[in-house]
RNA sequence: GCCUUUGUAGCUCAGAGGUAGAGCACUUCCUUGGUAAGGAAGAGGUCGCGGGUUCAAUUCCCGCCAAAGGCUCCA
C-alpha cells in the first residue's frame, strides 16, 4: 500500500505507508532534509518524524518559515524547561510557548530566585543538552495517565491544563530526562538548536491572571546558526542605541523630574520644536479637508463622564476628582476629549446640511496609568492627541473613512513609514449581544470601513470580535527601520456616544436623526508618535521636522560676523539655522553637530567670507562642497519637496 | 499594582564598613585653526529619600520614591 503525497509545486510523490515528511525530505535532498524543522501536513503543522496520516499535502517547513522558527523555539523552550529542571530540581513548570521573536517559559521555583547572574549556568547547560541530538518523542496518552505523572511531580500548573483537556487528544513529548504535556509540533531532535541565549527574566502571573500566583518568567531565543544569533544580538544593540529615551537625553528633546511626576514627559525646546512642527503639519492637512479647529478646557465636571459612560467604565483607573470649595461639586481632569466635542456639536440645532462636521482639537488628556505601565514617552499619565470628531451622517461615513485614510497615509509618508498593514475590527460573528447600536448602521459602517480601505488599495486583514462595543474599527500596524511593529493611527465608529449626548440633527425630511460619530488619531498621541520617529529614524529627523536644518560653523571668531549675515539670510527663506560661535576648532566644531545629527553644516572661513559662498556639508554623507546660499535654499527646498513627496496634495 | 534588576557630579560609569574617583560636558585663560575630539587651570556630589544596626553607613538591613525588563489593562 501506497500514499501520494503533493508538494507544494503541485507534484506527487509515492511512499510507501507510514512515511514521515522526513522521508520526503530525504528523497527530495539530503540538504534539505538537515534543515527541515516541521512540516505542514495538510495545512496543519506537525512533527517532521511523525509518520503522514495517508494521502496529503507536505510542505516542508525550515528556518526560513515563520512557522518552522517557530518549532524551533517551542523546542527551544523545552530545551530550556529540561535545562532548568536539571539545574533547580523540582522546578514546576507553566505554558513556554514560542513567541514573536524566540519564545518563553513560565516556572515555579518556589523560593529560588532567579536573576540575570543565572543566564550564563542555563545557556551553558542548554547546549550541552542540545549537542547530545536527544530526540523529541511524542506519545499520546490517557488523561488519568497523564494525571497521574504530574501528581507524581506535584506540578499543580500542568495538572490544571490537563483538567481543562479532553481525553484522548493529550501527548507528551519527552526528551532527554524531561517530559512535557505538549501538542507539539517539535524539532525530530535537539541539534538544530546549535545557539541559544536567556534574554531576561521576568515575573508572570499563571494564566494571566492578576488574582493568581505570579511565576518567573524566562525569555530566551535560539538559533540553528552562531552568527544568525550573533546578528539578532547586534539588532538588539541597535535597538537600544535607538531607544528614544536614550536619544531624547541625547538629542535634548524631553525629560522628567522626580518633582513634577512619574509619566509627565517635560519638553525641552528641542523636542518642543518636533511637537510644533508636527502640529503645524496636521493643521495644514486637516484645514484642507475641511476640519475646523476647537479649544476645550483641561477639566470638566464628573457628570459629564457620567453622561459619557467613561466614568463607570474607567474611573476606578482615572485621576480621582477634584473638589472645589461648593459642596458636593466634582471636576475631573479630562480622559478624553470627545464629550468636550459632543456638546460643542450639541451648542446649537445642526442640519443636515452642516454635515459632516469635523471637529479638531490638539487636546491633552490625563490618565492614570498604574506606575509599573509607564514607559518613556510611549506610555504617559498626560499626553496630546491629534485629535477630531466627525459628526456625519450614516450614508457619509464611507466618504469620511477615505478622506481619514488619506490623512493617516500623508503622515506616513512624511515620515518615511513605508511599512504597514490596516487592521479591520469587525464585531462578534455569533455574539452580537455585547455590541450597541442597530445591526443596519453596524453593516453600513461595516461595509463602509471594508470598501474604504480596498478603495484606497490598504493592504489589509479581517478581525471579527476585534471591534469596540460602540462600532467598528481601523487600526494602521506599521513596521518601523528594525522591522519591529507599531499600532499607530486608529480610525473608529461610535453610535454610542450620539446616543449619550442625545445628538441630533435636522434631515431633509425635517425630521430629527443621531448623527454618526467618527474618532480619529493620526498620529494618535504626539508623545507616543514622537517616540516611534525618534526610534525609526535613530534620530536623524527628516529635513522638514528636524528641530535645526542646519548649522553655521565659522571657521575661527573672526568669521562669526559673516556667520551671522549668512544666518539671516536663511532665517529669511525659512530655514532653521543655528551659528556654533564656540571658540572650537573646526573639526570640532564637526563632530559635534553630527553627533547632534543636525542635517546640514555650513562652513564659512576665509574662502567663504571673500566669494559669499558657504561650504555645504551634509549629516553622515560629508563634503558637498561651496554653493551659494540661494544654492543651498534651493538644495534644502529639493530636499524637503522629496520627502514630503505625494504628501502634497 | 505585582515580579526581577537598578539608583554615586549635568552625562556615561568606577569604587569601598573609616564621610569619594575617571572620562565627557561646564567656567576661565592660552590657541584663531579648513571637514568627526587643540592645550592648561578651575568649579562641581548630604553617594535617590527616610528610618534601623554599628564607635562609624554612601556601603549592611527595612520602608518609600524613581528608572529598566516583564505581567495585567487601556478611552
Amino acid at each position: 500500500m501506497k500514499i501520494n503525497v503533493t508538494l507544494p509545486d503541485g507534484t506527487i510523490r509515492e511512499y510507501e505507508q507510514g512515511a514521515t515528511a522526513m522521508d520526503v525530505a530525504l528523497s527530495i535532498s539530503e540538504g534539505l532534509a538537515r534543515n527541515v524543522l516541521s512540516a505542514k501536513v495538510n495545512g496543519e503543522v506537525r512533527d517532521a518524524n511523525r509518520p503522514l496520516p495517508g494521502d496529503c499535502t507536505v510542505q516542508l517547513l525550515t528556518w526560513k518559515d515563520d512557522e518552522g522558527k517557530a518549532t524551533m523555539w517551542h523546542s527551544s523552550a523545552h530545551l530550556l524547561a529540561e535545562a532548568v529542571e536539571a539545574l533547580y530540581p523540582g522546578t514546576k513548570f507553566g505554558i513556554g510557548p514560542p513567541i514573536e521573536n524566540g519564545f518563553y517559559y513560565d516556572i515555579d521555583l518556589g523560593d529560588k530566585v532567579i536573576g540575570d547572574g543565572d543566564f550564563k549556568a542555563i545557556e551553558d547547560k542548554m547546549k550541552e543538552l542540545a549537542a547530545k541530538k536527544e530526540t523529541f518523542v511524542r506519545r499520546e496518552v490517557p488523561k488519568a495517565e497523564a494525571i497521574a505523572y504530574f501528581k507524581e511531580k506535584d506540578d499543580e500548573y500542568k495538572l490544571e491544563l490537563i483538567d481543562g483537556l479532553e481525553d484522548g487528544t493529550i501527548s507528551f513529548y519527552t526528551q532527554g530526562n524531561f517530559t512535557d504535556l505538549c501538542r507539539g509540533p517539535h524539532l525530530p531532535d535537539t541539534s538544530p538548536i546549535k545557539a541559544m541565549k536567556v534574554l531576561s527574566v521576568a515575573g508572570a502571573y499563571w494564566r494571566g491572571d492578576e488574582t493568581r500566583k505570579q511565576l518567573t518568567r524566562l525569555y530566551g531565543i535560539s538559533f540553528p546558526k552562531q552568527k544568525e544569533l550573533d546578528e539578532y544580538l547586534v539588532l538588539l544593540e541597535e535597538a537600544k542605541k535607538r531607544d528614544h529615551r536614550k536619544l531624547g537625553k541625547e538629542l535634548d528633546l524631553f525629560t522628567f523630574s522626580e518633582k513634577v511626576g512619574a509619566g509627565l514627559p517635560l519638553w525641552l525646546p528641542k523636542g518642543a520644536a518636533l511637537r510644533e512642527r508636527l502640529i503645524n503639519f496636521m493643521k495644514t492637512a486637516q484645514e484642507k479637508s475641511g476640519y475646523v479647529q476647537v479649544a476645550t478646557p483641561h477639566i470638566a465636571l464628573k457628570q459629564l463622564y457620567i453622561t459619557s459612560g467613561h466614568y463607570e467604565k474607567y474611573g476606578q483607573d482615572s485621576f480621582r476628582s477634584i473638589s472645589t470649595p461648593h459642596e458636593g461639586e466634582e471636576f475631573m481632569l479630562k480622559p478624553m476629549n470627545c464629550p468636550h466635542h459632543c456638546e460643542i456639536f450639541a451648542s446649537r440645532p445642526r442640519s443636515y446640511k452642516d454635515l459632516p462636521l469635523r471637529l479638531a482639537e490638539f487636546g491633552t488628556v490625563y490618565r492614570y496609568e498604574q506606575s509599573g505601565e509607564l514607559h518613556g514617552l510611549t506610555r504617559v499619565r498626560g499626553f496630546t492627541q491629534d485629535d477630531a470628531h466627525l459628526f456625519c451622517r450614516p450614508d457619509q461615513v464611507k466618504e469620511e473613512f477615505v478622506k481619514v485614510i488619506d490623512l493617516v497615509l500623508l503622515v506616513f509618508r512624511a515620515l518615511g513609514l513605508n511599512d504597514y498593514e490596516a487592521q479591520i475590527s469587525l464585531r462578534d460573528k455569533v455574539d452580537r449581544s455585547k455590541y450597541i447600536g442597530s445591526d443596519e448602521n453596524w453593516e453600513k459602517a461595516e461595509t463602509a470601513i471594508i470598501e474604504a480601505a480596498a478603495e484606497k488599495g490598504l493592504k489589509t486583514f479581517i478581525e471579527y470580535g476585534e471591534a469596540a462595543f460602540y462600532g467598528p474599527k481601523l487600526d494602521f500596524m506599521v513596521k518601523d527601520a528594525l522591522g519591529r511593529r507599531w499600532q499607530l493611527g486608529t480610525i473608529q465608529v461610535d453610535y454610542n456616544l450620539p446616543e449619550r449626548f442625545e445628538l441630533e440633527y435636522v434631515g431633509s425630511d425635517n425630521a430629527r436623526h443621531r448623527p454618526v460619530m467618527i474618532h480619529r488619531a493620526p498620529f494618535g498621541s504626539l508623545e507616543r508618535f514622537l517616540a516611534v520617529v525618534i526610534e525609526h529614524t535613530a534620530g536623524r529627523f527628516p529635513l522638514w521636522l528636524a528641530p535645526e536644518q542646519a548649522i553655521i560653523l565659522p571657521i575661527s571668531e573672526k568669521f562669526n560676523e559673516t556667520a551671522h549675515r549668512v544666518g539671516e539670510l536663511l532665517k529669511e527663506c525659512d530655514i532653521r539655522a543655528v551659528i556654533d560661535e564656540r571658540n572650537e576648532k573646526i573639526g570640532r566644531k564637526i563632530r559635534d553637530a553630527e553627533m547632534a545629527k543636525t542635517p546640514f553644516m555650513l562652513i564659512i572661513g576665509e574662502k567663504e567670507a571673500g566669494a559669499g559662498t558657504i561650504s555645504v556639508r551634509e549629516h553622515g554623507q560629508g563634503d558637498l562642497g561651496p554653493m551659494s546660499p540661494d544654492q543651498f535654499r534651493m538644495l534644502v527646498e529639493e530636499r524637503i519637496k522629496a520627502s514630503l513627496s505625494g504628501a502634497v496634495h
